[in-house]
RNA sequence: GUCCCAGUAGCUCAGCAGGAUAGAGCAACAGCCUCCUAAGCUGUGGGUCGCAGGUUCGAAUCCUGUCUGGGACGCCA
């Protein structure tokens, strides 16, 4: 447990006693004690509203209440150096901050551990995000989800879930005969020759690219077999290559998976007849104009969707459900989806499976990730200006760099629409965050270079009880917030809490350095003192992004 | 027509398991480098939290309705 969550822990125990003390409510009737951090320091460190809970249970005047709790409430326990009563009948207390400078010690010793909680409780959790169709290359919205997709996966590690990140392909629909017919006609281009693109066929650049390399590699050895088997070797050709360069550029990204999970796999094994069955045998399955449906409006979908089509062939529901039952029976405790905007109307009847499998719509939360646009001299752009296409992922980090990439997308909450500013992003100044974070890190790393230089002992044991100074008092408490922003953005998968709270803790970090001087060697007992501090703000900013997959450059 | 997301300062957004005077960045204005990186800091101004009801001691937050913007509503994937 870390020293706030302590000072927390004893505070909310001791006013707890002191409403027993004070006979204003018994065990059973004990509201949960909320304690909050005021905005405004004048209301001390922390608040609880415990006197308006007991209003209607004591029958008394919430301010009564607080002063009989106040009363009864054993200030040295719980480490209060003052309490007062304000407003409506909030009860703020004021903390003796000497215990607070213990989160620099703590910080140190357990370096890049410091963070982690045990808030997931081991549970286990899988979180499924990209999964696109290995069709094409990644665009705008793959690269947000997938950035969202990893923070969420580090962040809820660390507040100690069990995670694993699959990746999902959907390498057996007809999407995948028409990459191949895609293929073919192309193939047949680049040699020279007449052949038309299938209706609906991938226009992109991407599919002429493989084309070229089978002629370079294999000239016009395919034309010579028949076209079965030649569909067949450039569906095998198309998908191994496009999804290798899939995994590339994620892994550019700095996002990688610990399963790929392929969608033929669900045939080969039969499960996607299977589960067909299962839901029959429920008896949500019935046949109608001369397809078989599943009955999802049992469980709220709007309409019932059709599992096989009157040719017999699946939709992309079926192994869909399939996949999802599979998921499911492999142990994990809670699946996380992240999807795109386009997909959200696919969520009701998902939901509507796994409750028709059996299962709590709970064990499946669907994250969307809304839509982006990127901005450029204020102006909306779609396309890319090379292609004329929609810009893809690799543009985007090309021309705005990876780190700025990454943090503008997880810097907004995942179900509001983004809108990607382009010139902010590339800008190298203050008024873009993540070089405002990045160089909060840098100048401390330049602070402890110069300290060393000038003969600082900046490993030595000091006496942190030293930093008393305004800034960094509150230096200390952000420091202290970090496990609970950690467990917080886990529980509440919301990601965009952290360069939130490394973008607050950059802005301390600066204010602190205008305001104190750090190296001082006519005090080299202070001086030593915050140079503990820098170090632990440095631990904390490196961890925070590193959650969010941005370095923390030494230099800049 | 139905469903989902959003509507908070000039702009982009936090806050939404109810709590005190609604926050941040940018933009605007006024200051700060003989001093550890000015890629920084300090201060000022700026809001009917889309609108209308309701629940509550208390609503940006919960409920209902309504308006606006975006998206989704295939025997496509």
């Amino acid at each position: 447990m870390n020293i706030v969550g302590q000072i927390e822990q004893t505070l909310k125990q001791e006013i707890e006693s002191a409403v027993l003390k004070a006979g204003l409510a018994t065990q059973e009737e004990m509201p949960d004690v909320v304690l909050e951090t005021p905005k405004d320091k004048a209301h001390g460190d922390y608040a609880t509203n415990m006197a308006m809970q007991l209003a209607r249970i004591a029958k008394k005047a919430p301010r009564q209440i607080a002063e009989d709790l106040v009363e009864h409430l054993d200030t040295e326990k719980a480490s209060v150096k003052q309490v007062d009563i304000a407003g409506p009948g909030f009860i703020n207390f004021f903390i003796d901050q000497s215990s607070l400078t213990q989160v620099v010690d703590t910080i140190l010793n357990q370096g890049e551990a410091y963070g982690t909680s045990n808030a997931g409780n081991g549970k286990r959790v899988q979180i499924e995000f990209v999964s696109a169709n290995p069709t094409g290359t990644l665009h705008l919205g793959h690269a947000r989800g997938a950035a969202f997709g990893d923070a969420l996966a580090n962040v809820m590690e660390k507040a100690g879930f069990d995670i694993e990140r699959e990746y999902y392909i959907n390498d057996a629909g007809n999407q995948i005969d028409n990459l191949a017919q895609s293929i073919n006609a192309r193939y047949f281009q680049a040699l020279g020759q007449e052949m038309a693109m299938p209706e609906d066929g991938y226009q992109g650049q991407d599919i002429i690219d493989l084309a070229n390399d089978l002629v370079a590699e294999h000239a016009d050895r395919f034309t010579k077999m028949d076209e079965s088997d030649r569909l067949l070797e450039f569906r095998h050709y198309g998908l191994k290559h496009l999804l290798h360069r899939i995994e590339k550029d994620l892994a550019n990204y700095r996002v990688t998976f610990d399963s790929w999970f392929s969608e033929t796999s669900l045939y080969e094994q039969n499960l996607v007849a299977n589960a067909v069955e299962q839901l029959r045998e429920k008896g949500y399955v019935y046949e109608a104009d001369g397809a078989t449906w599943f009955k999802s409006t049992d469980f709220g979908d709007d309409k019932d969707r059709v599992l096989v089509k009157q040719d017999g062939s699946y939709t992309y529901l079926t192994p869909d459900i399939a996949y999802h039952l599979n998921k499911i029976q492999r142990g994990f405790d809670e699946l996380i989806n992240v999807w795109g905007a386009d997909h959200h109307g696919y969520v009701a009847r998902m939901h509507a499976a796994i409750q028709a499998l059996g299962y709590s719509k709970d064990v499946l939360d669907i994250k969307i990730t809304q839509m982006v646009n990127l901005f450029e001299n204020g102006e909306k752009v779609k396309m890319s200006k090379r292609t004329g296409k929609a810009v893809t992922m690799k543009e985007l980090i090309e021309e705005v760099g990876l780190d700025a990439t990454r943090y503008f997308f997880i810097m907004r909450s995942n179900d509001a629409h983004l809108d990607f500013d382009l010139d902010l992003a590339k800008t190298q100044s203050n008024e873009n965050p993540v070089y405002y974070v990045q160089y909060a890190h840098a100048r401390i790393c330049s602070m402890l270079r110069q300290a060393e230089e000038k003969g600082v002992d900046i490993n030595a044991e000091v006496d942190t009880s030293l930093l008393q100074a305004e800034k960094e008092v509150a230096l200390l408490k952000r420091l202290g917030d970090y496990p609970q922003v950690v467990a917080d953005a886990a529980e509440k998968r919301t990601p965009h809490r952290i360069p939130q709270y490394v973008f607050d803790l950059a802005s301390d970090l600066h204010s602190f350095y205008n305001a104190e001087k750090v190296i001082d060697l006519d005090n080299m007992e202070l001086t030593q003192a915050r140079i503990t501090l820098m170090k632990a703000v440095r631990v904390v900013i490196q961890d925070a992004l590193k959650l969010i997959g941005v370095e923390a450059p030494e230099k800049m």
